[in-house]
RNA sequence: GGCCACGUGGCGGAGUGGUUACGCAGCGGACUGCAAAUCCGUGUACGCCAGUUCGAUUCUGGCCGUGGCCUCCA
């Protein structure tokens, strides 16, 4: 099976070529921790894991290697910490507490590696060093800036030639850099923000610049040269690009991945989400509402490179689509592994540029196919399978509906009882009050189901 | 201003040069005391205008519309 990918450096759909199959290795873009992640950040995770999954799938779990940073410096972390009165180290932490939170609810594996921008702060100087002992970059006013017109080929990845960016370039040029478009490497710390040991024998504690790190800690834990660099579509310029400048020119390679690919952009019900408008959520507010699946499938309803639309009425689609999907499979263990044709059909869908929402389609045709199989469990163990490579349907129905009774107002007790009361009150074919009773459950989102062998049981509505 | 995406049926959302995507909702039916769930059947589509073609929703050009990037951002 090939794997096919929407490589933004080429602009087409290449198929996969990892430079050593036995270590496949992707890198994406982590957050900074200063917040909850909100459910825009939520978008790369999932699809990335995604591909995680089918990487592992195609190429053994143990020659996958995922490496998803942690930026713990920047100065949107030095204000927080000190509009909150709390230490930086505090501060980081307790983020980066609820992001291991956060994506374990929305069902995603951990990244092999989760390297923190603090602890490589060494290979940063090292790089930066190399940059300027190659003519690459240079040291200004306590600064180390990337010199770009040093790099003949820059700007590959967003197609932006470079004279065109020169003269459309309206930020105000710092005074200490030589070309409008040279960015900071290494800036100088003042007292309060934290700093490090510079490079280039500058005397100034300082703090490095926005793009080094991933640049860093790419190269420390996947090589000069690898095989995947994912994101979203807004870091393509200028953090991708920068990347991709400061490691090739300080590793004199050709590229720095092979295959970039950027997921699109999140809207809130319509609108685009903004922090300064008010209308964004965070992953941990929708938690309290919806299980994390229901996130998770919502995410894939929709080809990752798209803009999704991120709505309610979205949730409730996927919502009712698991309530099926459980029901489906009882609570029978999954099959998987290469022998499971579903899991198979699966994969190939999703191996052409990850077409999660094609992937999702087949998942409803063998969800008919398993339900019609009363005879044996083989099928719906199939199906349970084939969807838990997208980290679909990874729990058992009763843990699902074990879930969903949680959110639900009124005790177990209680509506045992009004059931029982139905139930008596249907024998004596007192309809009337059976039907009351029907209501005034379904007001409180219960529905009540009349089973075959005389007895009743309930789930919660959506 | 420069660069780049996208525009599919009531809604969500794939895909394709000629043949049913799929899901939800709707409608009809079966089942049910009534329901729920399930099952069977069923309708609606490719922004606009040209061009290429035997044939375009699918390719090309133009137009209109929406959104993104160019400054921190998934």
């Amino acid at each position: 099976m090939e794997l096919r990918l929407h490589n933004t450096l080429t602009r087409s759909r290449d198929a996969l070529r990892p430079l050593d199959p036995l270590n496949v290795r992707m890198y994406v873009c982590g957050p900074t921790v200063y917040d909850h992640a909100h459910i825009g950040n939520a978008r790369p995770v999932i699809v990335f894991d995604v591909l995680f999954r089918l990487l592992r799938r195609l190429y053994g779990a143990e020659h996958v290697k995922y490496v998803r940073n942690i930026t713990d410096v920047d100065d949107k972390i030095n204000a927080r910490a000190a509009d909150r009165g709390i230490s930086i180290r505090e501060l980081t932490e307790e983020t980066y507490r609820w992001f291991r939170e956060d994506t374990a609810a929305l069902g995603c594996l951990p990244p092999t590696v989760e390297p923190r921008a603090t602890e490589h702060i060494a290979e940063m100087r090292t790089l930066i060093e190399r940059l300027v002992a190659a003519g690459h970059a240079y040291v200004e006013q306590e600064h180390v800036l990337f010199n770009v017109p040093s790099m003949p080929d820059y700007g590959q990845l967003s197609r932006r030639p470079l004279d065109e960016m020169i003269a459309g370039a309206r930020v105000d040029v710092a005074p200490y850099k030589r070309d409008p478009m040279d960015f900071v490497l290494w800036k100088p710390s003042d007292m309060g923000v934290p700093g490090w040991d510079s490079p280039c024998g500058i005397k100034t504690p300082g703090r490095p610049g926005w793009h080094i790190e991933c640049s860093a800690m790419s190269w420390r834990h996947l090589g000069e040269t690898f095989d995947i660099h994912g994101g979203g579509i807004d870091l393509i310029f200028p953090h991708h690009e920068n990347e991709i400048a400061q490691s090739r020119c300080a590793f004199h390679t050709g590229v720095m991945a092979q295959m970039w690919l950027h997921n699109g952009f999140l809207m809130l019900e319509g609108e685009k989400m903004s922090k300064s408008l008010g209308n964004f959520v965070t992953i941990r507010e929708l938690l309290e509402e919806w299980p994390g699946e229901v996130l998770r499938l919502t995410m894939l309803s929709t080809h990752y490179r798209q803009p999704i639309n991120w709505t309610r009425q979205g949730l409730g689609f996927a919502a009712k689509t698991l309530d099926k999907w459980y029901r489906v499979i009882g609570d029978v263990e999954a099959e998987s592994g290469a022998d499971n044709p579903f899991e198979h059909e699966i994969a190939e869908r999703l191996s052409d540029d990850l077409n999660t929402p094609s992937a999702i389609s087949h998942l409803h045709h063998l969800a008919d196919v398993a339900e019609h199989e009363e005879a044996s469990s083989a099928l719906r163990r199939r199906f349970k399978g084939a969807a838990n490579l997208m980290g679909l349907l990874t729990e058992t129905e009763s843990a699902w509906r074990a879930r969903a009774k949680e959110s639900v107002a009124l005790d177990e007790a209680t509506i045992g009882a009004l059931i029982a009361e139905r139930l008596a009150a249907r024998k004596s074919k007192d309809f009337k009050r059976a039907d009351q009773i029907r209501e005034e459950l379904a007001a409180k989102g219960i529905v009540l189901m009349d089973n075959k062998d005389g007895t009743t049981s309930w789930e919660v509505a959506r």
